[in-house]
DNA sequence: ATGAAAGCGCTAACAA
DNA sequence: TTGTTAGCGCTTTCAT
């Protein structure tokens, strides 16, 4: 259908090469130039990046790897992401596996068929969904939220013990002696962190540390009211709560609302993610924030800085003799949004 | 670096023709067919879809462009959707534009260069980004969510209408006659739709019809709870309100339960969207509800049947000619769930 | 700086 | 059924 190398070339009496040399930035005589560019024009000429790719063996695709689509944060990191990559002329293909490694495996099978030059991955499994074959093939795997052992790639990590660390200890400071804590699943790799955080927390500052403390929800909105209404049932004294994502932040919220529990005054919180949630809340919601768009800019800056690094080409043997390549791991600060749903006990408002 | 069919002919004997015979599903000779399952797992062989593209002059790739991806609504559509076309073997390149045209625009054009088979679109413009390039190549375009009068294409739309006007007659059936409305923004479609509905609705019954009944929020949490406390501040007797998204419904229950309006004793409510939302909610909020996974449905199979159906390859010129092909135009029931958020005045509970 | 020609891995005539 | 061959549109030596 469109008009394809041959035919500028034809138009402009030019060869192949030269025309090949023109689009990649090669030195083109001022004169040609001025001709190869009327006949694009004229021709509505664009180049096959089918064609390059085969040739070149580089698709300009990237894999995304993702738990849930449907979620707030995935999905902000991902816009981002997209957005860069493709200011860098790389397509990007999402795949969803809706949190079941079988599914995980599939994705990563169909992107390493479809060639593409590199994978942006937040794991869901345990083992390996295929990663290795992609670094043994020389492309590189930049990781997200969380790190494999068994996969020595770059990774973009957030300091989420810290944060929840640093959560709890702004409760203890002000007062708060009995904390609950809305924690994440167990086989959720950044839900452990963040509880590990909370417990670090807890346990330098001395405070109460009973195990009823601890509630752990699914990560959605109706888990965290239930785990909301769990930890308040269990401590009816507990005077502050931490909640550790999004979504049950957006469900123990509304359980306490409809608790009438009055906050700050009967009970501190601090929430997770989401700027806009707070900010709407009454009163405005403390929150820890992840730095979505730092994630997406660090993973597809890494990534590209690979791709189009001198060190490009690999050998997989030597890739193998070496164990391992140079490989970042970044990890990210969270921040705070200060709201006003922490009370000070210890001393005046 | 991956074995090719020329290895797989070297190491059976065979000739090449056989060898992708047997790949498209041909009829091969039952010995050969073992000797080139044999040899295919031995070098590991796996197609090379970039070659195989160049040459059918498909790449078996969907192009997929949306306003914004962090939006649940859009979100799950697009996960459901993906999910359908990886299930046939076509992958799909998201862009997220942003709600900006201009975005859009470039985006459309990225995956043109990019040679996608088809697109599925929510358009944010009001003027065509060169959906008419795709159709004039033959490559079919499915709308999804709002329709462009320039552009003949398959659409997938939700009775948006239909949908408002229902939910606003279940309130005035119920005995409400001062309903409000959070309306969306006036540049989208959607949101015109959903407000004609609820002045159908109004206009039927003759109940109270006032301009300050509706006001605008733009579809973000803040902007429903921003819109919830004018709306109440306008109207203190107003006895229900009817939001028109969810990220609105959010935020205008925030802000019911701020001012201290019980629901549904002092105040009913009908939100939109997301089941989880309403389920935590106490009490239990009645929505209307959109078939996204309907909607990537009809959208992926529409799409895939237009691909791969015999009218295939169609001429750019018998297009013209035609002036409009066979398009379709679904138009898909919303649903409603029911909650305790509605209270019944004209008779007893 | 430019041209000629080979070939990336695959499909699809056409022959056998 | 199977093999031979000619491209798909591009990049890339290697000459010139």
């Amino acid at each position: 259908m469109g008009a394809t190398m041959k035919d500028i070339a034809k138009r402009t009496g030019l060869g192949l090469a030269t025309i090949s040399s023109y689009l990649n930035g090669g030195n083109v005589r001022e004169k040609n130039r001025i001709k190869i560019e009327e006949a694009i024009r004229e021709l509505h000429f664009e180049v096959n990046e089918v064609a390059r790719g085969l040739k070149t063996n580089r698709t300009k695709t990237i894999g995304i790897v993702i738990p849930e689509l449907n979620n707030i944060f995935f999905a902000e990191i991902i816009t981002e992401a997209e957005d860069i990559l493709r200011s860098h002329g790389y397509a990007t293909m999402i795949c969803d596996c809706r949190s079941d490694p079988e599914r995980e495996k599939e994705a990563v099978d169909f992107l390493y068929h479809r060639r593409v030059d590199g994978l942006i991955v937040m794991p869901t499994g345990t083992s390996d969904p295929g990663f290795q074959k992609f670094l043994r093939a020389g492309k590189p795997v930049v990781m997200i939220d969380r790190k494999m052992r068994d996969v020595a790639c770059d990774c973009i990590l957030v300091d989420n013990e810290g944060a929840a660390e640093d959560a709890v200890k702004r409760l203890i400071q002000a007062g708060h002696a009995k904390i609950g804590m809305i924690a994440g699943p167990e086989d959720v790799y950044t839900a452990r962190e963040r509880q590990r955080g909370y417990q670090k927390a807890v346990q330098e500052s001395g405070i109460v540390c009973d195990d009823s403390l601890i509630v752990r929800g699914n990560y959605t909105i109706a888990g965290g009211a239930a785990a909301m209404r769990r930890l308040r049932e269990a401590n009816p004294d507990m005077t502050a709560v931490f909640i550790s994502n999004y979504e049950m932040t957006v469900g123990a919220i509304m359980e306490i609302n409809d608790l009438g529990i009055r906050v700050p005054e009967e009970l501190s919180v601090i929430g997770f993610d989401n700027i806009d949630f707070a900010k709407a809340s009454v009163p405005r919601l403390s929150i820890v924030t992840q730095p979505t768009a730092k994630i997406a800019q660090e993973a597809a800056e890494t990534l590209i800085i690979k791709l189009e690094g001198k060190d490009r080409i690999v050998d997989a043997e030597q890739q193998d003799v070496d164990g391992e390549r140079t490989t970042v791991t970044v990890t990210l600060k969270t921040g705070f949004v200060e709201g006003r749903s922490v009370r000070v006990l210890n001393n005046k408002v």
